[in-house]
DNA sequence: CGGAATCCTCTTCGATACTG
DNA sequence: CAGTATCGAAGAGGATTCCG
């Protein structure tokens, strides 16, 4: 049934978008961000620059077609724009605009909420390292992290992301840190144990599920400024 | 024909519904509350418990059979449930559980986000006193309502709502108050231009667009607690 | 009044194939 | 690698009808 004439609403370029045409601040966001899969590609860009290929393997089922039509959208929308990595890499990436970065209180906001689902894992469903980003971004706590400036490095299932903690914020990247005060590595199963209070966290290092190189007191800090278990 | 949610584990045939599959808390509160509506329908109840033509004539364009099936899976879910309106009115309404209203946060941030969108009315599209409310509880400051307790009474459009600010937190309901310490009468047009600086609070009360009865002193702090224009 | 059910059309999604 | 093109399937939207 394609190549159907539009009845009525040629004159309309671009505007069959569906909108719930409500003067309201949420009606609008979602008018934005609403649809499926587009707060899921918000959060990919939360942690740095992606290429369209990250990006695809990061949101499983999402198809190259809608995604690209989500990037372009959004695009124009002002939320993203298309950048180029600095040298060497030289790749081009998509990252948040200012407008798209105000998106990370919802988005975490909502993983704060979801994270009642998410206690034990599902068999089945995909894990990515990236997607802990979010979480450790709610159980963030800015008045223990002040006066504290140092950078960890994760390593989840082989990914890695760091977290740099300076001036009461911190900030998640899906990329190795410079001078990192500990690494932790491990796996997503057992780190989902731990944050849902399953798993005792010192038997998770005892039996070495969990492993952790470097400064021990900033580890115990980390564990001050992320609150574990996450509270709901 | 809807598919309904499994919290616990489950497999995946016969699973009508769309998910992301994924183990992370942001995908997996979307696919509860992503589709279409869903967080409108929450909005809603925000301000108290509804009967389905209520929900309906706030929703422009859901139609009856989108309305109901969301229902019964929002109810399958656990966010809301059926409930009773006490006496004399007892009539059949929804109303949000504890895990229902704890959506309340992510709410009022993506409408905080959706705010710069709602800077300038758009012809056509719909408008309830009801919406003011979200935006209420972003611009609510608990710092500035230390010690404060009271009620006010907004008539916007001849709907009737009120804020209820106490122990540092605030509650809007879609109700009038027993005794609001004032009463702030005025439409939607004049209450968006106020909201986003286009037009001094003293030009609309002079012109007579906008209209306080009441407590003097009581408007005054208000507006110290809720603060206007909205910023971003 | 508060829905549930049906019918029909249109849009969006999802998967795959294809192209610069 | 970064997208387009295509097409069947699922969801959304509107109207109407029926029921308790």
């Amino acid at each position: 049934m394609n190549g159907n004439f539009t009845p009525a609403g040629v004159n309309w370029p671009l505007m069959s978008r569906r909108r719930y045409r409500q003067n309201c601040a949420l009606a609008l966001a979602l008018d934005v961000v609403g649809e499926r899969w587009t707060l899921l590609l918000v959060r990919e860009l939360l942690t740095g620059p992606k290429r369209f290929r990250d990006l695809l393997a990061n949101l499983p089922g999402i198809g190259t077609n809608l995604l690209a039509a989500r990037l372009k959208d959004l695009e124009q929308a002002g939320l993203i724009r298309r950048g180029t990595l600095p040298p060497p890499a030289g790749s081009a990436v998509y990252e948040l605009t200012d407008t798209g970065s105000a998106l990370e209180p919802s988005v975490v906001a909502l993983a704060g909420w979801g994270a009642r689902y998410a206690g034990s894992p599902r068999k089945g469903y995909a894990y990515r390292a990236n997607w802990v980003a979010v979480g450790m971004k709610f159980a963030f706590r800015p008045e223990a992290a002040r006066g504290v400036q140092e950078t960890y490095e994760y390593h989840i299932d082989g990914e890695v992301f760091h977290v740099l903690v300076e001036g009461g914020r911190c900030e998640v990247r899906q990329a190795p840190a410079p001078q990192p005060a500990f690494r932790l590595t491990s796996d997503a199963n057992t780190l989902l144990q731990i944050a849902n209070g399953a798993m005792p966290l010192q038997k998770a290092i005892d039996s070495g599920a969990l492993l952790v190189e470097g400064s021990r007191q900033a580890f115990a800090r980390s564990l001050k400024i992320f609150r574990l278990p996450v509270q709901l």
